[in-house]
DNA sequence: TATGAATGAGTCTTCATTCAT
DNA sequence: AATGAATGAAGACTCATTCAT
């Protein structure tokens, strides 16, 4: 398996194939309701009408509801990192030379993120909502953020900052004004005007020049 | 009184000043806990408890528990968009040439919104929760925001692209990336790490500085 | 003060003049709202609601719900037996010769019943449906009854079969039947079927009739 | 099946055998204490003890109260109507010329009312207190009157007018007379006075008697 | 494996009643 | 006398979870 195979596989990994018929009919209610009213606010006799299983069926499955949650909310932290695990992404930015330049990088993170959050909106509606009453979601993202996305991203930042394509400020400014933006863009595209009339390629266009803009020397 | 009294009042009136002691303690309490474990998840028995009043009495005052979380969120919405209310601020920009330059602008609306959110972190927490949920909430905040915040911004982004200080995207996209990276400053700070160590000063300079570059021609 | 007076008195005596002008609204209010809904279903605070008063204020004049029940109830079942308490009806009927026959004793009891149910409707209605769940009013029912109705029944019973008018049937069925037939007529005119369009007179004629033969030798 | 079996199999017909023991206990428990207390009087806490059950057993078969209050009256007041729905009684009636006169009728409806009555005191306390509280049931009984009983009803009044047999009254007139004398009869029997003595046999000739007399030419 | 009846703790809400003003 | 805020027990109903089948 190449290094491409391996990318690919962690982006487009169904985690409900390896699932029994009746758990992907469950996983696929609950995310619907979860996303729609809430984790709390959905119980599960609907969550079993609406996949179509006996109330019990899930608790065979999954323990408890919240149990449930986490079987659905977990891969998707893992998938929020997904770019900066793969191995062949990061060599490929320094040893190919391919995303030599900063705007590449930010295009290939954008383009790709974007890509991500457009097939998996009702998933993300659920990590934004509930990572915030839940300690182990919170602990769960913090250790995917500190393992893989930081060192990653602070070599990026660094290796720019060296070139002097990026201002002097500390890693954690430079990226937190970085995700702000991607993950603002991608909640105004997605979630909160999902149905306004986007002309995509430009937003992506656009929001990649702010960010090199309002970072540049 | 003049119009900067007003302005002041506006910001600073506090709703809680009208309300009964009782009502007062639920109030407060209601905005622990809705903040620390989210409205669905928080029992109308556990806020009377820790607002040291019998359950009934939350009814008297409020008719369910929904009418508590509206009556908590509502003012928080309408503040929102207070400093585009206030006609005195809306005025010192363009007649008393006060805020002449963008740069000033955006630092007036910065601080004033870092410190309302300072002040109010649990009832943000509140409404960025619930509004997901509630199409009560998400209505009354549309309206605000189209009816006060919209227009004004509208106009400062005209005047300023004309005066050929800020890039000629459609307004919808400037608005956009300046209160995502405004919002996502303030979220990052307050709400997702308030325990970090933040030279707030410097932040708020960057984060214009970022916006200001991002934008500018 | 004259027989006929004191009669005439206890027929239209009105409790209520008695009272407070609250406690008029109060025992107003209540009497509308048990008879529509039901004691059990009526809220002291729908009572105060509907009787511009204070919750409080009942329970100033009523010390229970309960007692206003019985305050409204009691006189009405007293009521019930007040053509056998007045003297001067007992005495008319012998002493006078004036309800010499049987008919006319019918006819006097039955018009001056169909009188008092035309006038409370509501009242007659709340008697019917508590009576059964409440031991005190049945008591006090079984106690009125049987103090100032049955003898005088009895007695006329007793005369109108030596006078062979009436079958000799035991005197406790020529009762059931009399007075079976009485509130029948009076509940169909005036609880079940209040909208339909009557011929009073002629129905009390018939009535009158059914009774006299189904009795006859 | 004969046309007797028919009829039979309608008044015996215990619709309670088809429930599952749980609900059996439920809906025997309810009957009991609504007919003690009065269905807004009694608990559904109070029911799930007395039935020996959890309180959550009586929804999950019963949506709400009133669901359960329907369920156990709804049948009742069709029962009511039993004897004028079963095609044999009707045909008896006419074609076999059993019931060739009104007594036999009479007779043959009030012996039938009296076993269904006793067998049945709670239910029909039941409907005779509630029926004034929901609408529902009223319908359903104004409904079950009109296309069950009334004709049959009307039909036997005409034919036996047309004899001469019973006097010249309005239908409805008849109707009530007769109606009232039995219910009143039953209602005294096994409702006020269940614990008198009574020689039922006589008690009904005299009452049949009654309305022979009351209503014959 | 899947079911769904059963549970009883817990939910929001209402209630009759009290009491300081 | 009258008020109405406050109470907390009780009400109908829901919930996540269990378990015998």
């Amino acid at each position: 398996m190449t290094e491409y195979d391996a990318f690919k596989e962690l982006l487009e990994s169904d985690d409900q194939e390896q699932l029994t018929p009746k758990q992907q009919q469950i996983v696929q209610a609950a995310i619907e309701m979860f996303s729609e009213k809430g984790y709390a606010s959905t119980s599960t006799s609907e969550i079993a009408k609406r996949a179509g299983v006996a109330e019990g069926t899930i608790f065979r499955h999954y323990k408890t509801k919240k149990d449930l949650l986490l079987a659905i909310v977990s891969p998707v932290i893992t998938k929020l990192a997904v770019p900066f695990i793969a191995q062949s992404f990061v060599k490929q930015v320094f040893k190919e030379g391919e995303h030599e330049d900063f705007e590449e990088l930010l295009r290939t993170i954008l383009v790709n993120r974007f890509e991500f959050a457009k097939k998996n909106v009702p998933l993300l509606k659920i990590v934004l909502q509930e990572v915030a009453f839940h300690p182990e979601l919170q602990d769960r993202y913090k250790e995917v953020f500190r393992a893989e996305v930081l060192p990653h991203f602070e070599r990026f930042i660094s290796h720019y900052q060296e070139q002097g394509l990026i201002k002097d400020y500390p890693t954690e400014t430079v990226l937190r004004l970085v995700i702000t933006t991607v993950i603002g863009f991608l909640v105004t595209r997605f979630i909160i005007m999902p149905d306004g009339e986007w002309d995509d390629e430009a937003e992506i266009d656009r929001t990649i020049d702010y960010i090199l803009n309002g970072l540049q020397v």
